[in-house]
This record gives C-alpha cells, structure tokens and sequence, in this order.
DNA sequence: TTGTAGGCGTTATCAC
DNA sequence: GTGATAACGCCTACAA
C-alpha cells in the first residue's frame, strides 16, 4: 500500500491520470463551479484513489496565505491557556484558519525568538499575551503587516487590537472586596520575578486598595517561578509565620497556590476562614470542590478564545469595515466570593 | 516604521540593497561558511536594517523540508497532553523542528479531519494518540511518506513507532492493588463513549483482575462525555447508592473525578478510606495536596514528550541507523497508594 | 567565494 | 470550460 521512497503524488501527478491539465485539477478541487460537473467527479475520484493531498506550502507561495494565526501563550500546561487555545481552535476550525502554537515560558527573550520564528511562516494574524515586549519584538510585530491582538491584559501602548482586561484594576476589587469582609492584615502571594508577567500588575491592585483603605501593603510574599503550584502554595502556608506573623487573610495570584496553602494551613490546625482568610484567581475546577470552597477571581478563558476569533476572522474578511472594528475588546470579571473567605 | 500597504521585504530586496545576488544572501543566512565574512556581515547588517524575515515556506517548497512536526492530542486542556506538548515542544526547540497542533476531542471523526489537514503542511513527522483510527485515517497516515508515532497506548498493529504503555496492564495491575488491600465490591468509573478512548483499555484491564480475582466486575459506572471532570465525580459521588449500595472501593479513570467522588462523600459523612476506598488514575498535582491525598497511577508525561522528540530527531537525523531503532517504547508507570485507598 | 539557471507545487491571469 | 504561462520566494546544482 505504501509507496516506498516514491514521491508524493503531486497534483501534475493526478492531472496526467485524469487526462486534463494541473489548473483543471486545482479548480476541481476549490470547488468553484468552474469546472464540467462530470470531470470535476472524475478528477476527485481520482485523487482519492491516489490518495493525493494537495501542498498547501506551494498554495500558499502562490496565494500569499498562509492559512496561519499564530498564537502564542505563556505555557500550554495551564487551564486558562489550554482553555483559550481550544476554543480558540475550534473557532477558527470552518474559517480555513490554522493554529500555529508557541509558548513562552514566561521569558521576554524566549517571546522575541518565537515571535521571529513564526513570523517566517507568514501567518496572517499573531495572537499574543501582552506582558511587556522586548524592543525587538515590537518591531517585529510593527513590520510583520498583519493583525497583532495582545491578550489577557491591556497594554499602555496597544500595537494593534487588545482583548482582555486590567489585572491591576481586578486585583484592586477583589482586595477591596477583602477589606470589606474585615481582613486588614492581608498578604499577596506571588511569585519571584513577575516583573514581566501580570503578576506584577496584580500586586499594584493589591497596593492601591491597601493604601486606598488606609492600611499597609507590606505583606508581600515572594516564592517560586511562574506559574506558580499548588505545591508551592503548600509550601508558603507551612511556612506562614516566618514571613509574617499577623496575616488575617492571604490573596494568591492564581487558585493553585490557594488551594495549597488551604491544605498547609488545614494540616496546622489553622482554620479557613476563621483564623486566615484565602482568596485565589482563576476560578479553577478544583476550587468549586475544595474544602472549602475557594473565593477567586473569575473570567472566562473560552470567551477570550471565541472574541479573539471573531476579531481575527473578521479582520481577514477583507471588507473595509475592518477599520471600523474597535481596538479594545474588554472580558468580563467577577469576584466569586466562596467559603475560604468570611462571609458578609 | 511600518511599511504601509508595502510588500513584505524579500530576499531579493536585501540582495540588491547589499549589491550581491539572491544566492550569496541565502548562504550568508544558513551560515555555512561559504561567504566572505566581510560580505556576510554587510549583509546581516542590512538584513536587520531593513528587518528581513525570510519566508520559511518558500524555503520548504525548494527544500522539501517543512519543519513541521504534526501532533494531535485529545484535548489540550489536560495535564497530561499539555505536559506532553510542552515537553516535546521544548526538546525540539533547537532541531529547527516547529510543532503543528491539533486537538481531537476525542473524536475519530475530527481525527480524520484533522489529520488531512495537518497533512497538507507536509509535516516531516506525525505525532498521534492511539484510541483506533478510521480507515481513512490509516491510509492517509500509511500514504504520508513520514515517520508515525503513536503514543499513550500500545496499538495491536502499530503503523509505525510507539511510545506508551498498555493502559490494560496498568489498570489490571491498580485493581489488583486494590484487591490485595482487602476491597472486595470494587466499582469503576468512567466516562460513556469510551470506546475510543484508553478509558475503554483501562475497564478492560479493570474486568481482568477482577474476575481474575474471583470477583465480580459488574460495578460499572459509566457518565459523561470524556474527559471527566471533578464536577462528573462529584456527582456520582452523590448518588453513588444509586448505581450500587454495596461499593467499598471506587476506582475512577482519572484523578479529577477521583477528587469529585471524595470531596461528595465527605459532604454526606462518609469517610474515605474507611468506609469507602477511592483511586484515580494520572497522579495529578491535586492528588497529593487533597485531604486524604488520593491513590493513582503515576505516569510521566514529560517523559513522553522527551522521548518522542528523541524518537523523531533520531530519525530524522538522516543516518541509516535509523532502521535500527526500535519500534516501542515503554513508558514507566507505577502505582502510587496513598491516603485514599486502605493501608496494607 | 560568488553568480546563473532551473525547479519546488501550487494558483492568477489571460488566452482559446 | 479548459489550458498555457508566469509568478510566489527560496534553494540545489552547477558554472565561473
């Protein structure tokens, strides 16, 4: 059956067996009502027979599309990610537009070589998350001429479309709506160097309601690299007093150190919420089922996705309303107050 | 700075602003040494000057080379399958090998659809799960000309390389576990339409232990569409008398579900490991953090992303050895007895 | 060390 | 409706 060290069947290849020239095939095959319904039915029996599949590389030279949006994220290994670049597939999936995934790890410099390197594939569109970009990156994003949308957090500066929302501006609430439940004492967990993740601008949110309430945004504990684990939360609620000995309530960056520092604090004996207050972000699975349950910041990874897909195909369609899309699309986020914080 | 509305630079661009032919840029790019290192620089100098990204596809069109290396998983929102990219991802990062992503849904029909589709990118590799394909999809695959490898599960007819374990064996060898602990009335839960999935696999290897045993393995509950989720087992966990009032130990085809069936028993006082044993499968990170921790079957995914990058490198590299390599690959997988499950 | 000619597999374009 | 020709942007092979 299989054709060993033969070439593929090409589409000169079909054309011949079919008695008709290469253009025939090509048109047979995008189907544009082009071509005699009876040899169009002769050439793909054909090609089915031959089992050929077209090269879309030569395609795309000749057509000038790639068929790409390359995407990149921080890690694949991550719910919200994963989540994004699912629904995200699945958007794009009848739109003839492929994903041409990329991750991060959370690095600047890795972003700069990735950027460059999926540019060579000529995508149509690149989809990025937005942490701050090194000089080069932008350039390259600026000179690539195609859409560029900056995902989760909305930049200053915008190179093209942003979707997403201020992290900052979420932090804040959500410690707001920490200090209203009583907590005064509250501590931010999150990781060492996040300068360059939106870490960082969670932790301005933080401060801003903490001093906005008069209280003190010292409690800042630093642990680990991003992302952070459950097994590091664990880790910093085991260890809670050598950091400081007065935290009525911890605020994690995301929901799986949360939900290991639950599990340390239960181990000592410390109750949630009585004697320490736990709040997460993210709205993990596991903290609708944690006991208790896990008060978290709350968004929906699949909209971002079924948005950025939307932006993406609209702006590809060619008409000229593509100027008229606006530039910021903003994701709606909510405060889920659950069991791991005092009640009202 | 942007060229507005400009083609994209190209190498002849470059070629005539340097004062040298297409050629000497192409050599200078590739690095081979053939180039004057006076040239050469000029011409990087200008490359970024003028911020040339070469167009990879023309490259592979003349080439034959794409680059790419096609990989389907399941879902990429899961652990294991995104750990497995990640890794795989990473170990190819510096062989100039680019993954070309695709998610299944677990679904045999997507798969076809799909793996046509990735086809097109002439990748140079293909990377699949193995839950049985359609027919289609064999044909295609045997027709591609490229190195397959089929992973997580051990097909009975490999089509070319893989890398994996018999999830049958290793489900056999949990439940055995199990029934040396004492468990007598063990149930196991997975999804519905698992026949195409290992879930199917595991239930099998599930039956062969207990009936092995002198057991009966009627205690099947079967819901949901794969893959399971926390909020699946918590519901079984619910209404678990409804399925079987008899039921002292629960073996769930992953840890999710694992961890919803205990946090249900534990809201309706029943407790875990005695009264009920409960064991998961996939050592999830929340396993060894939940309150009982919870028993699983520990595999590495990473590791199967490491070793199928070697796989593929190796066999791409070029040399004959490449007939040489062995055709399977087992992954080790051993089972981790925690808290969940009775002690010996 | 550098350049020229030709081709990779497809499609756009313009004849027929 | 169908075919011939010329790109698309790069690299191989060979020549200088």
């Amino acid at each position: 059956m299989q054709n060993e060290k033969k070439q593929l069947v090409t589409m000169e290849d079909v054309a011949q067996a079919a008695g008709v020239s290469r253009m025939t095939v090509s048109r047979a095959l995008s189907d544009n009502g082009l071509v005699t319904e009876k040899t169009r039915s002769r050439i793909l029996a054909i090609v089915e027979e031959m089992n050929y599949v077209p090269d879309q590389m030569a395609g795309s030279l000749a057509t000038k599309r790639s068929g790409f949006v390359a995407t990149l994220v921080p890690s694949i290994n991550n719910v919200h990610y994963g989540k994004m670049v699912q629904s995200l597939t699945d958007a794009l999936e009848n739109t003839g537009l492929q994903i041409l995934l990329g991750h991060t790890d959370y690095s600047a410099q890795r972003e700069e070589v990735l950027v460059e390197s999926l540019l060579k594939r000529r995508p149509e569109a690149i989809v990025l998350p937005f942490d701050g970009h090194s000089k080069r990156t932008v350039t390259l994003l600026k000179n690539a001429q195609i859409p560029v949308v900056q995902l989760w957090e909305t930049p200053p500066k915008p190179i093209g479309y942003t979707i997403g929302f201020s992290n900052r501006d979420v932090a804040r609430s959500m410690t707001e709506e920490l200090i209203q439940l009583g907590y005064k004492n509250i501590a931010f967990l999150c990781e060492t160097n996040d300068e360059w993740t939106r870490g960082a601008a969670r932790r301005a949110g933080f401060k801003d309601a903490m001093e906005g309430a008069g209280l003190s945004a010292h409690r800042m504990i630093r642990f680990g690299q991003p992302p952070m684990s459950i097994k590091d939360g664990h880790f910093i609620g085991s260890n809670l007093k050598q950091y400081y000995d007065d935290i009525d309530c911890i605020f994690c960056v995301s929901d799986a150190p949360a939900f290991g520092v639950i599990s340390a604090l239960k181990e000592q004996g410390i109750s949630v919420p009585d004697d320490i207050g736990v709040a997460g972000f993210g709205n993990f699975e596991v903290s609708r089922f944690s006991n208790p349950t896990i008060s978290t910041v709350k968004f929906d990874a699949e909209e971002l996705g079924r948005v950025t897909a939307k932006l993406i195909t609209d702006l590809l369609s060619g008409d000229k309303s593509k100027t008229k899309l606006p530039k910021r699309y903003d994701i709606n986020v909510t405060n889920a107050m659950r069991e791991s914080t005092r009640q009202q």
